[in-house]
DNA sequence: ACAATATTTTTCCAATCGGAAAATTTCCTT
DNA sequence: AAGGAAATTTTCCGATTGGAAAAATATTGT
């Protein structure tokens, strides 16, 4: 084998990464591809770093891994405890009461967490308290667990979410819950702050 | 479908990204080529969307720009876009399988979100498949929507949860989820990943 | 151990990328 | 406005990627 070899490649590194993401979720070459669109061949090849995708490619394959292209390239680093657990009995929350709302939040103690759980009821009400709009930096997640809710989006038309019905969106846009009809509403809310954690 | 607040073409955004940070440093495209080793030409195709660089490229097109590989993807506005929205209706969710689960990412066509949210369905079983944990960077956060579920954690006494409970945890300690009991069990799992990617 | 199946790698070629240089457009300077 | 220089886009073509199918390797069941 007198042939090859160069400097260190970086697409062999990232094609690891490529590899482990796949086996992380107990996949194999043909799945991906699927999921992907790709051909098998390809995959495997960009894992080897026999090739170098484009980024036409690489789009698709991050939509197959179903990760963030940017997930591709960022070096994982906790900025929570390795290894950090907790439980929330249903009982047991701390109550918080809002103007309009009273939230109960999930896991109080643990700090500097990626993510804040509420778990919150609506009084049932025909009238809603307009006056403020709630904005804050970061994303918002909400999943209607009992009754009807009706989500205010400033600048668009109000959403009715029923019970299972979800709803995603950046929370620094101004926004607004309330139970619709006659019964209490419940929800859950999950907040991811702003930029990073 | 979810319905997302647009998503035409990413390579055009990308390209348009690109420039974007080659004129904030007003740099001319000679000069990008030269910090870069690539050529004129591929720069100003890549800018309007007309190629689609290989990941070789990317990677000395970045360090010609003096920027991470990371900040090509990173940056806000690709995809979850200030002021993003998305609905997902009780029905339609993306179904995926997995060797241990059913579940159902919500918002698949929404990229870059701080949290990725799924419903899952795990059936009634009495025994689990314990051959690997789950492993993967970031928290998860699980509620139990309907049933009985035990959660896995490695190195840790197994939890049971009923419904309405909830756990929190770093999920770069292995996990695995279970219905306990004899009816299939539904939750809702909400994913951050490791460090804003 | 063997066969059957599943998964990955290799091969081959069409499609696309990437670079040098020419053509075009933009931006001065007078 | 016109001429000239700088910057960008287009053209042309060799180099590399990406896909289909075949070959090789790994895994599973009996």
């Amino acid at each position: 084998m007198t042939e090859v070899t160069e400097a260190p490649k970086p697409r062999a590194d990232f094609g690891r990464r490529i590899r482990q993401l796949r086996r992380d979720r107990d996949w194999t070459l043909a799945e991906v591809a699927e999921r992907s669109g790709l051909a098998i061949s390809t995959i495997s090849k960009a894992e080897r770093g026999v090739i170098s995708l484009t980024y036409d490619r690489l789009s698709q394959l991050a939509r197959g891994l179903e990760v963030d292209l940017a997930a591709f390239f960022n070096a994982e680093g906790l900025s929570f405890e390795p290894g950090a657990f907790a439980v929330a009995r249903k009982g047991d929350f701390k109550r918080q009461e809002t103007q309009n709302y009273v939230y109960e939040m999930l896991f109080p103690d643990m700090w500097n967490k990626a993510m804040t759980p509420m778990m919150g009821s609506l009084k049932a009400r025909e009238l809603v308290d307009f006056e403020d709009f709630v904005r804050h930096p970061g994303q918002e997640f909400l999943v209607v667990m009992d009754g009807v809710v009706t989500v205010f989006v400033e600048g668009r038309a109000p959403v009715r979410l029923e019970t299972g019905d979800s709803i995603y969106f950046d929370s620094a846009v101004g926004h607004l819950y309330a139970s619709d009809g006659e019964r209490d509403a419940r929800i859950l809310v999950v907040c991811a702050p702003g930029s990073g954690g």
